[in-house]
DNA sequence: TCAAAAGTGTTCTGCGTACACCCATGG
DNA sequence: CCATGGGTGTACGCAGAACACTTTTGA
């Protein structure tokens, strides 16, 4: 293993959509010596980064390593460097006692945002979702980094085209429209909504319906990002 | 002198307009006993943390130190971590002979920027105030941290209340008018930006006027940040 | 036949945009 | 009296917002 660099360190924040809510990846502080400290607090998927790596590899690697997600999109969102965030004293002996070799005294962490949609396939059993209202107390400042990752998620979904990231490669209408009221808090008008993604032509209707509902069934769209690219170089906002 | 971290550094983007263009401050490479390396190369004002310092006082502290500036908005905006950047090798030999008792190996940076009206009296010796386009290869990666600070500016500037920071105390609605087109490197019909401007009550106008211009004296204003907060709370796009 | 969501159109209002002329001042 | 920018108003088109009913399916 590489030898790591204890000043610097990245942590994740993954959002997932399960078509009713908003919820974000936790995983439990890993025990010692096989003993869970007390309060099994929760925490983001993060870790020191190694010497010579880059920042977002090292993002990428501890994603992986912590819940075996990988391949998707992440972006550097902010960066904690309070010389006082280590703190209760009982997260940073934690924090200590399991990177052994290393003299922990502060970190500066970089901080990653993700959307992915949540489906049975990635409940593995390391990782916790949690509705990200009413979190409980995370390690660190790890409450303020999520809540941080919201605020500036709210803003780019305005913007760029993030929620095709929160859905399947086959979705409705409908389930756009529920993400953003998700995200967003807000409520949509059907039609109108309906209306704004008439002419986006990177919409793309497939000869598929969704099947099984016990209601007419929904056309199926799919996002084609290169007709996106395309069409929305200079494009301000994407949708409201 | 409190003792430095060597792995975490603090970069400043300041930006300035003159009344016709954006600026942005540089400062000469400091010299190695006294003679100047080759080249007289120019970079941003920056420098390593102390080891107990918030990332934020940094930004602040350096910036004074290097340039006399302060009391100026200072805004994080990325992080640049490339194990590569302190490239190439003449400047990393600079810096490590800039910082004698340290061993520099790989530098994180934050970055920042500001915005600052620009007038005789912050043309200091020290600094050096350089148009945004046609800018020269300055140190280490420090010509992409300025175009990523120009990008974030570009679109924070459509949002938020961020061209009274470049702005004297009192102006007119034309030096307004010329901020942004100068940022957005975009032209803006007078009458249907004044129209724009015109529900805003945060803009309050003086008592007074323009005086010793060769033409119609222009209406002097003033921007009332509480005035602003009061009615922009949920406002998402402020000027255009 | 019922429940549940899909899908469709019109009207009104407000905002962005295009565009031309007279005004006040200093030189 | 001339040059320079200050300051004003109107008409058009598009886009957002409000709002109700019919359709298709599974149970």
């Amino acid at each position: 293993m590489p030898a790591l660099n204890p000043h610097i360190s990245v942590d994740c924040v993954i959002l997932g959509f399960d078509s009713k809510e908003l919820k974000v990846l936790l995983i439990e502080r890993e025990h010692i010596n096989g003993v869970s400290p007390e309060g099994h607090k929760l925490k983001l998927p993060g870790s020191l980064i190694y010497k010579n790596e880059d920042l977002d590899k090292s993002a990428y690697r501890t994603l992986f390593e912590l819940t075996g997600l990988r391949d998707i999109f992440l972006k550097q969102f902010a960066v904690f460097g309070n010389p006082n965030r280590l703190s209760p004293q009982e997260d940073l002996d934690w924090l200590r006692k399991t990177t052994n070799n290393y003299q922990i005294d502060r970190v500066v962490t970089i901080a990653y945002y993700s959307l992915i949609k949540l489906t049975e396939s990635n409940r593995t059993p390391k990782t916790i979702w949690y509705p990200v209202k009413n979190l409980p107390d995370l390690i660190f400042d790890h409450n303020q980094i999520i809540k941080k990752a919201l605020e500036i998620l709210r803003n780019e979904i305005r913007s760029k085209p993030l929620c095709f990231e929160l859905l399947p490669k086959k979705f409705t209408i409908r389930q756009m429209h529920d993400v953003y009221e998700a995200i967003l808090d807000e409520s949509f008008d059907s039609r109108n909504f309906r209306k704004k993604l008439k002419p986006l032509k990177f919409l793309v209707p497939l000869q598929e319906k969704e099947k099984g509902v016990n209601h007419k069934p929904a056309q199926l769209y799919r996002f084609d990002r290169k007709l996106y690219f395309k069409y929305n170089k200079k494009r301000n906002g994407f949708i409201l």
